[in-house]
RNA sequence: GGCCCCUUCGUCUAGCGGUAAGGAUCCCAGGUUUUCAUCCUGGUUACAGGAGUUCGAGUCUCCUAGGGGUCACCA
């Protein structure tokens, strides 16, 4: 069976980069109706917090990626580690090193003086006499000390590295507590991973963790480094970059499955496929098509693709969305043609939820470039007279070829061009030139509430 | 700096020794639309550079350049 695993440190929100790689193991255990396990790395008590948990949780949530089973805590597991420490220890495979953090320091400006590559020197590696007074020593790992660690990449292919560039690294600190590449090997080797999808900045973790479990006699999973997000300028994404926690995007008003589809194609590819469904990610996802280089994003390809699963989105699903966004739409008897008439204009569900609230509130602002081109020349009269041959109407008004035959109407027994009364009514309703179809508006807000803005703006300009 | 990885249109990418180097986005033009948007049609733009292997190289090898990652008692 296939088992994933996503394994954030809880030390803020998720990063759109960590969702991605989330994604791709997600997508992988789903592929193959595998699990997909979720592991707090908290392990420097120091820098935890429960609420950063939480973030991650409800990002998840969000986009509607669960993990399964219950969360994994390194906190809790430090017993654990402890008797592996103790086994490495007893084969002599481990072993203490009583060197303090400044005799480290100093032999490390040493180094460096010497333009070598600061690194550990082994010299408690077969120290057998009495140890030093009031030092608290460290584990260190007994790595190689010739050779290469070799391991093959699902997506970088053959990876070598030599043994003199693994020393022998801290498995445990001073205090007891057990380090980071130590405890990953433990607990992905435990949890029965057969597939370690994570970011490319992890890949010189990789030697290190193989020389656990070999000293372990754990068997390795498959290891699939995911070269980094970048941001346009092909740079580290940092904050400055805009949105980088994944819940910024739900603030901004995109779709989860947007975001995801967005996300799928940063670095994976099907052909020539662009739109994937979560269904089609699943069945059609493997990580041997994940691209070796690092991608930039751009967010003009999101912008579309939220675009796309807006205007095909139901529209009751919608109404629902956009409560979020400061719209109540759901009761709405006219709710199907508010959303048909407004939904192909709005990219977001927030200038979605603005165009919506331009037709359902009378306009608090006209703007004046378009004041001025429609309402001159008779366009007051022409308004005064249509709205008159509104309320005149003898056939029912609710839908908008209904609307569409007083404009013609009127249109015909003026002897005028549709935009004499189009312009000017459309900046009445909507306060702008541009907008929805005005046979739609009218049927939207009804009779009543179209006269009462054109007498609004009759009102303003006959002062 | 050592080590490791990467390099096709501005961006995301297809390509798996023989292609007019394809798609998407962006941008531009035209069409549809009373406006805007949508939609449709068309267009501009790319194999980092240099050697080599080969009848033939974006695809294989090497070098150079550029970019990224990593060198903790952080994760």
């Amino acid at each position: 069976m296939t088992i994933t695993r996503f394994a954030p440190s809880p030390t803020g929100y998720l990063h759109i980069g960590g969702l991605r790689t989330a994604l791709f193991s997600w997508l992988w255990a789903k592929k193959n109706s595998g699990k997909f396990l979720l592991r707090i790395e908290d392990t420097d008590l120091s820098r935890n917090s429960e609420a950063a948990l939480q973030a991650i949780l409800e990002a998840f949530d969000w986009v509607g990626m669960s993990y399964d089973g219950e969360a994994i805590y390194q906190s809790k597991r430090f017993d654990l580690y402890k008797e592996y420490i103790e086994q490495l220890l007893e084969a002599g495979k481990a072993y203490k090193c009583y060197m303090s953090k400044e005799e480290l320091d100093k032999l490390r400006e040493e180094q460096m003086a010497r333009g070598e590559r600061p690194r550990y020197d082994g010299r408690y590696r077969d120290f057998d006499g009495t140890p030093p007074e009031g030092i608290e020593p460290v584990i260190r790992i007994k790595a190689p000390q010739e050779g290469n660690i070799i391991f093959k990449d699902g997506v970088k292919g053959e990876i070598c590295i030599a043994a003199t560039e693994v020393d022998d690294f801290v498995i445990a600190r001073g205090d007891g507590t057990p380090t980071y590449n130590f405890v990953v090997a433990i607990d992905d080797a435990l949890m029965g991973m057969t597939d370690v999808i994570r970011g490319d900045d992890h890949l010189y973790n990789t030697p290190k963790q193989i020389v656990i479990y070999e000293a372990l006699g754990f068997a390795l999973p498959n290891f699939y480094h995911v070269a980094m997000i970048n941001n346009e300028q092909g740079k580290k994404l940092s904050k400055r970059d805009g949105a980088t926690d994944v819940m910024d995007y739900k603030r901004l008003g995109y779709l989860p499955e947007a975001l995801l589809n967005f996300l799928v194609r940063l670095g994976w590819s099907h052909g020539d496929q662009e739109i994937f469904s979560v269904e089609e990610m699943i069945r059609l996802f493997d990580p041997k098509n994940i691209n070796k280089s690092s991608s930039s994003y751009n967010l003009d390809k999101l912008l579309w693709l939220n675009a796309h699963y807006i205007k095909n989105m139901p529209n009751k699903k919608l109404a629902t969305l956009l409560k979020a966004y400061g719209v109540e739409v759901e009761g709405h008897d006219k709710l199907e043609l508010l959303l048909d008439a407004t939904k192909e204009r709005g990219k977001t569900l927030v200038a979605l939820a603005a165009q919506i609230n331009l037709i359902l509130n009378d306009p608090a602002e006209y703007e004046e470039k378009d004041t001025k081109k429609a309402f001159k020349g008779e366009a007051m009269n022409y308004l005064a007279d249509f709205a008159e041959m509104l309320v005149g109407w003898e056939k029912p008004l609710h839908t908008p070829p209904e609307y569409h035959e007083v404009l013609d109407r009127f249109v015909n027994e003026n002897g005028i061009g549709f935009g004499k009364i189009g312009q000017p009514l459309r900046v009445a309703l909507l306060g702008s030139m541009t907008g929805s179809g005005l046979d739609e508006i009218m049927a939207i807000i009804g009779v009543e509430e179209t006269v009462h803005r054109i007498n609004k703006v009759l009102k303003l300009h006959t002062l």
